[in-house]
DNA sequence: GTCTATAAGCAGATAGAC
DNA sequence: GTCTATCTGCTTATAGAC
C-alpha cells in the first residue's frame, strides 16, 4: 500500500476515535512512520485537507461495506442487525468504534468548517438513503421510509455515543433488539 | 452573578458547542472578560477542573429543567415533545444547541479522561432514569421502560448531531413526530 | 518522494504584585 | 480575588537538502 493511502487509513481511525483537534499531526506521522515532508507533499493544505480525504475514504467504505450488507440481507431489520453486530464486535474487540460513525468530527467541526460540515452531511444522507431504499422495498411509503431512516441513523449514532460513554456494547445491543419495534410502530 | 458561576455558565455553552479541545482557555477568558489569574484562582487544576464543574452544572440544569417538564406533563410523549420543542427553538434562534447534550464532550474525552467519562455517563443515566420513570407511570414494565428510555436518549442525541450537520432543525422535528411510533411498537 | 531543521504562534500553566 | 508578565511545550507549517 502506498504512503498516501496508508496515511488516510490511519488518520481516519484516529480522527474517528479522538476527533479532529484531539489528534496532532505529529501523532499521525509517528504511527505512519513518516515525516512532515511526506505529509505536506501529499496534502499541501495540511491537516484539514487530510481530514477531507479521510471523509471521502469513509464515504467509499460505506458504499462498499454497508451497501453490501444491505444488498445481501432480505429485509431492513436483518441488515441493521448485521450492521450493529459488526459495530458491537468491533467495540468488544478493540474498545473503540471505528466504523460508520464520525460524531466526534461533526460535533467539533460543523460550526468551524463548511467543507467538512458538508462532507459529513453527505455521509449521513448517504447512509440514510441506503436505509430508506431498503424500507421502500420492504413496503413502506417513500415519506414514511424517509422518517424511519432518519430515526435509525440518529438512534445508531446516539447508541454509539452511549457505548463509548458507558464503555460497554450494551446500549447498541438493546437498540438492535428494540429497532424492530420502531418499524412496527410505523405500520 | 459571581465570577465563578459566570465562568461555568459561559464555558458550559462553549464546550457544548465546540467540544473540549475546540475551546481554548483564552477564548473563555475573553468572553468572561477576566484574566488567567482569576481562572486559576477558582480552578487550580485548570481547564479540566472547569470542565468537570460544567458537567456538574449541566446535571443541575437537568434536575431543575427536564425534571420539571416531565413532572408537569401528563405522559412521556407530551414531555418529550415539549423538550424537543425547546431544543428546536434554541437551534432556530441561536444556530446552535446548548441544552441537554454533551456529545461533543463525550466523543473526544471518553477515551482520554475517566473522571469526565464517568460524569458524562452519570448524566446520560440521569436523563434515561427520568424517561424510564415516566414510562413506568405510563404503564410499561420496568424492563421495557428501560429499553425505550435508552432508545429515546440515543435518538435525541443522534438527532441533535444530524441537526448540527445539516444546519436545520428538521431532523429533530421529524424525530418528535416519529417517537410516538416507537412507543406504539413496544405495546 | 522523503528527509532534517527550523520557524512562528498558541496552548495551558505559574509567580508574584496589588 | 484579580491583575500582569512570563515560561515551557506543543501545534501547524515551511525551506531546502538528498
Amino acid at each position: 500500500m502506498d504512503t498516501k493511502s496508508q496515511m488516510i487509513e490511519i488518520a481516519t481511525n484516529l480522527f474517528q476515535q479522538k476527533g479532529y483537534k484531539g489528534v496532532g499531526v505529529n501523532e499521525i506521522l509517528k504511527v505512519c512512520n513518516i515525516t512532515k515532508g511526506a505529509l505536506y507533499h501529499h496534502f499541501p493544505n495540511g491537516k484539514e485537507e487530510l481530514l477531507i480525504a479521510c471523509l471521502k475514504n469513509m464515504d467509499e467504505a460505506i458504499t462498499t461495506d454497508i451497501e453490501v450488507i444491505f444488498e445481501r440481507c432480505q429485509t431492513t431489520m436483518e441488515a441493521l442487525h448485521a450492521m450493529i453486530e459488526k459495530l458491537v464486535a468491533n467495540l468488544d474487540r478493540e474498545g473503540t468504534i471505528t466504523g460508520y460513525t464520525f460524531s466526534s468530527i461533526v460535533s467539533e467541526m460543523a460550526s468551524l468548517s463548511e467543507p467538512v460540515r458538508n462532507a459529513c452531511s453527505d455521509l449521513y444522507t448517504k447512509m440514510q438513503g441506503i436505509y430508506s431504499k431498503k424500507l421502500v422495498a420492504d413496503g413502506f411509503s417513500k415519506e414514511t421510509a424517509h422518517s424511519i431512516a432518519l430515526m435509525m441513523t440518529a438512534t445508531i449514532e446516539g447508541g454509539i455515543m452511549l457505548c463509548l460513554t458507558r464503555k460497554t456494547s450494551e446500549p447498541l445491543k438493546i437498540i438492535s433488539q428494540g429497532l424492530p419495534n420502531l418499524l412496527k410502530g410505523f405500520i
